[in-house]
DNA sequence: GTCTATAATGGGATAGAC
DNA sequence: GTCTATCCCATTATAGAC
């Protein structure tokens, strides 16, 4: 709380001002985090075009959504065990039908013949996985649009075998 | 402490007649988890084969290794910053040598004609990322053999582009 | 709304009997 | 080597002045 408050520039006991308890802050961040996901990113998903085309356009907002909330994603899952167990249902909800969503445009894929994968689940949760995992290591001064180009490469034509 | 003592079936202040703090339960737990990959597994990035066949094999034993100390890997992780700055050190250090000598293979690929990526840095962090990824999900009741040989054909024949 | 001061809590660590 | 009892201290949270 102490550290939160001096990034802030106010004492700490001044924070519950603004919040009942620790545990309501890390709750916002982590809501946060996966719920705008689910409210701005998903609709990428149901725009015109094919599976491929549109899992395409949810690479690259979920990677650069992450880049700029780095912090907040590694608090997020770092302070998941933290929060009271109906806030963490809430979470976890959020976070299993964002994993459906992209599953499901990976079958659709597969459906298509665009994709090329035996187990649409194991792959989107693959894709998910090596996209959350860049911000375990991603800074401040990386290309972020290059890495884009990279992961939509890795995970479209590399992993699900598109083209 | 206390729940580390319940699940050895004694009390919390006998653990400290085995260890002398907490910090060095958790550097013993981060520095197998660190050590063994980097003298037991990278022997295989030795052996006979070309670089293909060599990082096949990394993968399958990396894999193994996590699916049986899943719990302590996400310790190790989770812990890193408890640990004193000494013993990161030695930690994170294990980890970049592990990271190198991935590189270094997927370089080796590349420079055969095997792989097809442009940054084998790159390619390396996104191979051990989707990996260690596992470790978040994985169940006692999942099928390790199958998990390792499709995360072998989204490594190598995805990301990496072999064959 | 922020501050200082202080309470309350939880968890790491120690002492000493057995 | 394990136990009970206790200490210690960091951290969360509250009270009340300004």
């Amino acid at each position: 709380m102490r550290g939160i408050a001096d990034s802030v520039g106010i004492k700490g006991a001044s924070l519950y001002n603004h919040f009942g308890s620790k545990e309501e802050i890390l709750y916002a961040i982590a809501l946060t985090m996966t719920r705008v996901p689910v409210e701005e990113h998903l609709v990428v998903l149901d725009e015109p075009g094919s599976p491929a085309e549109r899992l395409t356009r949810l690479i690259g907002v979920h990677l650069r959504h992450l880049a700029v909330h780095r912090v907040e994603h590694l608090v997020s899952l770092r302070e998941l065990a933290a929060l009271t167990p109906e806030h963490r249902a809430v979470v976890v909800d959020y976070r299993k039908y964002y994993q459906r969503r992209v599953r499901d445009v990976v079958a659709a894929g597969v459906r298509a013949g665009e994709f090329h994968v035996a187990d649409p689940l194991r792959a989107s949760v693959a894709a998910l996985d090596l996209m959350n995992g860049v911000s375990w290591w991603l800074r401040d001064d990386h290309d972020v649009d290059g890495l884009v180009d990279t992961y939509i490469d890795y995970i479209v034509s590399g992993i699900l075998r598109h083209g």
